[in-house]
DNA sequence: CATGAATGAGCCTTCATTCAT
DNA sequence: AATGAATGAAGGCTCATTCAT
């Protein structure tokens, strides 16, 4: 096992990624269906048959493409909550840091809500991994309430649905934050959504 | 212009409410693209050529499926919501009259969830309705807390926020009830929802 | 073998002429393909199924129009060529009266140019009555030009080469009189013809 | 710009010449509608997909068949005259030339003699070329015609007008002899229009 | 490795024809 | 006799995938 990269593993690496990066770009601009693989092919400037050395079909593509994006936003929310020692300090910063992310990454959530929906609906094994990722943020947030409820800061009674329920609040108002009638600043909706969860949730 | 309807007319509308209940289990349970038109029609118990005596495309049968139980969901939403009189009742018949009509109706909320989101996201004229007609759930919630407001029992920053936050709680909340995995009666779900709302929402 | 018609009858022969009428219409505007029975029933003020009662498919409606406006051609201009005595003559007038047919059956000629080229040239069984009534025109040319030669009016080596070509001759004349950039009068191109046939054809 | 042709450009040559010879030997036999674009394909010897990596739909490749063989004609008809000096000459090579021309490509023509009544009487965008490389032809013969006038070699009054009849004419002979029942030779039919022709247009 | 020409399965849609009323 | 709702065969076109170069 070797620690150093290969020339052969550094050029499939740097393919990949601008392979996602294009698959982004066009399922999020076209959809699934409306989308082709020449169209992903010449966002990412390379041709038709080369995808197939990477990827073994165009969902596999459309997959990758959501876990990967997927995967950075559950380590940035992950790594953000760290930084923060109360339940209230940890769900602000859970709910900026989303905001914040999908500024930076629009074309994912554009795929992703879209996505989301069906792969929580339809359990294809391939799709499975997905709402693996989701759970995975609705295990932090329950996460975060559990230890809120042992430091007396949270009260709840089924904080695995509260999670849930906080999980698509945000989701709902990152949508809208997604249209483009929505003209908030992040910090106003932080606190909006603060009020709303921490006036449901807190501790007597 | 007779009151009665004439022989035609029955046929018609007979035909279209069946092939439209056929839509919605058909589209509910392989989607828009992995659908056929022959799927359709055979569930229908028809021919696929009589389809297009009634709908002008499969797009048309799509987007008139999900039109026809969207209006119902309204329809019903609109009026339980007149059988309460405080804010409070009238969310949490809210609530309670979207899980009766998911129990149901499930078929239809397994495309609508999907289809919503890309309604929301790419607004082609055809799905604008389906739009507006979401748009109409968030306006009910809207006058809701806004009457609320008025009387002293709700305080508010941002009544139009609320509403979008609201109906994207409950419709969370829809979606795990809608898998299988999530075993709460419907009381408890409108408890626990209207107990997370309540607080965030109440006049102090 | 009643002499006099049954009510029955008359009315076959109704229907019959009216949707042979409306064919004509209907072919000239859209091509036998481009038009569908739907079309022609309805510019026939009847129903589609009506349509088979008289007529057994689509392509029968289409020889049935075509023959019997083609029938009645050959029927005028035989009729008119008796009125003639010389051979000059009777050219003369066999130009005049198709001219003169052209200008009150434009609908015909527009199906009829079209269809000649294909039952010319793919002899099928339906078609092959067609290719007859054209033959039929040649004929009546090639009488003419036969007792022309024996009275010494007309001195041709192949007087049956000689009746295509004048049939021809004048097909395409009235093909350019039928397009709507061609100015002449109906005497001028009678001119213009006789004098090109016959120069041609005439005993030194 | 590299005068040398690639091997790209090869391949797409090769391949529209094939398709196209293909469709011509198709439609000739079974006409536009009758025809499949599978039968095409098949007779190319390539999968019908193929075709659409060259031509746009199935009239694209109808109105590209009739065009590539109607420039020929054009092109053979234009340099076999300019090797005449007479105004007679030049006629008679027109005529001998559009015989050879058809004995080498039976099927062309019978495309096109159907076609080009259509293209003549419906003006759509696509068919308009072909009017005009019809139009071409008719220009051919009326510049010889008055360059007859001018050298005193021919005397018409309308010129434009006998250049049509003529090539009609024409036109009608060849199609005789593309049916199976006209056995004359080449030089008989050569003979025939011009001797028909000539003394029509002839000066005093 | 990369390419992109070729493939052919798959699907929406049309419309001539039928037949129950 | 007339209707027109229903049928289902047929075909143009797309595009994910393959493979020879």
């Amino acid at each position: 096992m070797p620690a150093t990269k290969s020339k052969k593993d550094v050029l499939t690496a740097y393919r990949c990624g601008e392979i996602l990066e294009a698959a982004t770009r066009v399922f999020a601009a076209k959809g699934f269906h409306g989308a082709t693989i020449e169209d992903v092919a010449h966002a990412a400037g390379i041709a038709k048959g080369t995808i197939y050395l990477y990827y073994s079909s165009k969902q596999d593509v459309y997959i990758q493409a959501l876990r990967h994006n997927l995967l950075e936003l559950n380590r940035t929310l992950g790594a953000q909550v760290e930084t923060e020692s109360t339940s209230r300090g940890k769900l602000e910063v859970f709910v900026r840091s989303g905001f914040e992310f999908l500024d930076k990454n629009r074309d994912f959530f554009r795929i992703y809500f879209v996505e989301l929906e069906r792969s929580l609906l339809r359990q294809s094994p391939e799709e499975s991994e997905l709402s693996d990722l989701y759970l995975d943020r609705i295990a932090l947030i329950r996460r975060i309430l559990e230890q809120g409820i042992e430091r007396g800061e949270v009260a709840v009674e089924r904080p695995d649905a509260v999670a849930y329920a906080i999980v698509d609040l945000v989701r709902g108002i990152t949508r809208q934050r997604l249209s483009n009638t929505w003209n908030s600043t992040i910090e106003e909706d932080v606190t909006l959504l603060l009020d709303l969860i921490w006036q449901g949730i807190q501790a007597a």
